[in-house]
RNA sequence: GGGGUGGUAGCUCAACUGGUUAGAGCUUUGCACUGUCACUGCAAAGGUUGCGGGUUCGAGUCCCGUCCACCCCGCCA
């Protein structure tokens, strides 16, 4: 007999169904024993009696809890349970037996006592289980998915750059080294160059979702060692501003897909509604932030960039100004950004780039790329980057390259936002942060 | 990398100024229960107090070192 999901028994009331999941929880009462089934769609209760099949009842009474069983039996409708139904077991399967207790707890929506992250990251198979875990899951699917969806139909080609590559690319960053055959080969840190060569190659449009790497000792709830950055690169544009309503537009068009398919479950698991922003993301230049945070009595020890607390506050400030929980920050001074933002030929002292904050965090950095060879050597120049390690790069731009912009978006920070998580790290499938690498903990004293 | 807080049972935590046998809730195990649904009731099990050293008649508690986690900062997406 075929599965049939758990979320499908309302249609299969009457009728005898194949049910394949865990045990979730069960109530003995002594002659008769009722057995909570879970799978990915959802739970039911299911039921036996010792007047009833007594091997089966024999079975289900001596079920250790997440064990994984095979079930077949008749969804019957009863009124003495919420859901209005139940499945009588007729024939009962063991699958995998668990151990048991489990070394955390799952989380339950009146779970008390939630077991400390690192010790749920240990046992991540185990804590991916939740219910909330398993949304977060696919709710972080059907992000990308929209994305990917909105960049194909916006005439964008997908492309996978190398993540093994033969130069420290781009800024200081510090890099993770691996060994290539005989020689030393560099994990990227972003596919930013290789997107611009996609550029150079016509290809007009072109995004890339992938891992990638950085070697920062970062001990953050919005840092990892390796995430998936998701980057876009498009050409033929005027301004820096062409790439910010396009990642605009992309933002909305995902968190639209996301409240209408997920919206209702995302607000009775996580109690947050999804809102999904309307007309334009507000603009503001970095001095006038500056000066608004002021006003707050919000301290700045630098005038050219955000501490995390003047990135809360601003939000909060644009927020209540103009009802968005986006912000677009511009007018960044050129020096503090990489070296390929294109200046601004009014003020030569500003970057042509932005972030992104939202919700107090930024989720994005973009900016109006320098196409014109002469200009890109020159502030690689007066960045003491070594010509000899761009050498490639500034290949890319020798037979012409169409004035073009794009953007990079933390996926992990962008679910996080989302879903009101307190860390990147719980929005990972596996993080690797510098002291963990999957389960393997303690990275420093295994080397 | 800098600053702060912490590490005690499978999980979450308590243990006063250093003082008898380190406690509780949940989980687990056993028994009872034919409509439970965070089942209930009774009973039991469960500990090298992160690791190494020191002070003391005596250390979970104080000191030194070390590892790890969490929060904040730096770096960023």
């Amino acid at each position: 007999m075929e599965r049939t999901y758990i979320s499908e028994l309302k249609t299969n009331i009457g009728k005898t169904v194949r049910v394949r999941g865990r045990v979730d929880t069960i109530r003995d009462q002594g002659k008769i024993v009722f057995m909570v089934l879970r799978d990915i769609s959802g739970k039911v209760q299911t039921v036996s009696w010792s007047g009833g099949n007594i091997e089966v009842f024999n079975i289900v009474k001596a079920l250790i809890p997440e064990s994984v069983v095979d079930i077949t039996g008749l969804v019957k409708e009863a009124k003495q349970v919420a859901s209005g139904y139940e499945i009588e077991i007729q024939e009962i399967k063991i699958d995998s037996v668990s151990k048991t207790p489990l070394p955390i707890v799952i989380e339950q929506p009146y779970s008390k006592n939630i077991s400390n992250l690192d010790k749920r990251l240990d046992y991540r198979w185990v804590d991916l289980r939740s219910q909330r875990n398993s949304l977060m899951m696919m709710v972080g699917t059907e992000i990308l998915n929209r994305f990917r969806e909105y960049f194909i139909d916006n005439h964008f080609v997908e492309i996978q750059g190398p993540r093994i590559i033969s130069a420290a690319s781009e800024s200081g960053a510090s890099v993770f080294e691996v060994k290539y055959f005989d020689r030393k080969a560099y994990l990227a840190q972003s596919p930013q160059f290789h997107k611009q060569m996609g550029i150079a190659a016509d290809l007009d449009r072109v995004f890339n979702i992938g891992p990638v790497f950085r070697a920062e000792k970062s001990f953050t709830t919005r840092h990892l060692t390796e995430y998936t950055s998701l980057d876009i690169e498009m050409g033929y544009i005027d301004s820096f501003k062409d790439v910010c309503r396009f990642e605009q537009e992309a933002i909305k068009y995902v968190l639209k897909g996301i409240k209408e398919k997920y919206g209702d479950a995302i607000k009775t698991v996580f109690g947050v509604e999804v809102k999904v922003p309307e007309g334009d993301f507000p603009y503001i230049s970095v001095k006038e932030a500056k000066e608004k945070l002021s006003k707050e009595g919000i301290p700045s020890k630098d005038t050219g960039d955000f501490s995390p607390e003047e990135e809360r506050a601003i939000s909060d400030i644009m927020e209540k100004e103009t009802g968005c929980e986006f912000v677009f920050i511009h007018d960044y001074p050129h020096k503090r950004r990489a070296f390929y933002h294109m200046k601004d030929s009014n003020n030569p002292e500003f970057a042509l780039g932005f972030d992104l904050f939202w919700k107090g965090l930024e989720i994005t950095t973009g900016a109006q790329r320098e196409h014109r060879l002469e200009h890109l050597i020159e502030s690689a120049k007066e960045r003491a980057i070594p010509e000899e390690s761009l050498k490639e790069y500034f290949e890319y731009f020798e037979y012409g390259c169409p004035p073009h912009g794009g953007f990079a978006l933390g996926t992990e920070r962008f679910l996080m936002k989302l879903l009101d998580f307190g860390s990147v790290l719980e929005t990972t499938y596996l993080p690797n942060t510098p002291n963990r690498l999957g389960k393997l903990i303690n990275v420093k004293k295994t080397k």
